[in-house]
DNA sequence: CACGCTTATGCAACTAGTTGCATAAAGCGG
DNA sequence: CCGCTTTATGCAACTAGTTGCATAAGCGTG
């Protein structure tokens, strides 16, 4: 249950309506906990409700007119909370590596494209991580709350490079295998 | 929507019960797709009812009683579509990331301790999958399936380092901050 | 044999997340 | 000033996943 604490996160970095928050998800936040627009709206609803954000003063707060957000005092304090709180991992759910784990079964037909395909997306990723890096983590910029900031970052730098290479050994593997792409089906007994 | 086809992966590997199967995604499955009991026995009166799979025929079908099934040939063909067919990639939500996000914001108080015990899980994981892979992958065994399965066994391999490494330099990191875990605000002006 | 423990299956209610669509105002071009 | 697109907010329905509990048989033991 971390919605609500992205949220409180992004507005204290800067307060901003539903939309912005949704750009903003897009972008940095989103590479580590992603949200729709929706998700957005009806936290940021109860979030105001329990009194842990509210609504910045707008001329005339209409429909189709932007509605700020910034955090109270209550909310800061619950995102400290949580912060320091001890939490377990979540299990994790990768469909890439069930889809190979089932192909050891089924037969490899059609997933070499997708490793290929997911290779480039990581790539790119990995691009856009660095240009943020070399744009806001310049050499000079180290205060603990850069140093925390590019330390996340680093995290999904690593991440990408990580799976760039074990994309990289996966298709080795496939070049290898009998009939790669063919459709064989290992598990049963062949010609 | 990948359980229905882990649930196909587990039952072509070895018919089972649903209890069975339970303890198997405990184990190997899933570690890169975990399930509960109670996903695992709807998922799978989901998939008779379906005819992707039946139940084996038991001589006192009751209560209490173990209900092993096996995978029809429809199963078969649906795992193999699926597998072959082109998915993007989820977008991941990892909440230790975005904690320490939110500790550049509200404070590292309460964070570093946690960061040591997921360091711990993390080494245990490792080592366990050290076991496996010493286990199931002796230098001999190289067929085709036992090729990929490795592949995936690398991948949880190389990821449980990954975050051992950056567990490493995050901790490495608290260590030169200054009021490191004592509640400090960096985004507050300091004395 | 009555009691409690383990194995095995399952329902119901809840929480979280996604998808599709609706509404409304502002800006803009003819 | 009328229709079109963009910006902004939001509801409702659906799908997926989790939590808590219920049921029932088998098994051991005092």
């Amino acid at each position: 249950m971390s919605l609500p604490h992205a949220i409180l996160t992004a507005l204290l970095e800067k307060p901003s309506s539903g939309l912005e928050l949704t750009r903003r998800f897009d972008r940095s936040i989103g590479y580590f906990w992603s949200a729709t627009h929706q998700q957005i709206y009806r936290e940021l609803g109860k979030l105001e409700a329990e009194g842990l954000i509210r609504a910045l003063p707008a001329e005339q707060p209409a429909r189709g007119q932007k509605k700020a957000y910034e955090v109270l005092p209550a909310g800061r304090a619950e995102l400290a909370r949580w912060t320091g709180a001890s939490q377990d991992p979540k299990p994790h759910r990768d469909a890439l590596l069930l889809r190979l784990r089932a192909a050891a079964v089924v037969g490899t037909a059609g997933i070499e494209a997708d490793l290929r395909r997911h290779l480039e997306l990581h790539e790119r990723q990995l691009a856009e991580y660095r240009e943020i890096e070399r744009r806001d983590f310049p050499p000079g910029r180290d205060g603990p709350e850069d140093r925390l900031r590019h330390l996340v970052l680093r995290a999904g730098i690593d991440l990408e490079t990580f799976w760039i290479q074990w994309l990289g050994h996966a298709l080795a593997e496939f070049a290898h295998l009998p009939d790669a792409g063919e459709g064989e089906r290992p598990g049963e007994p062949r010609a």
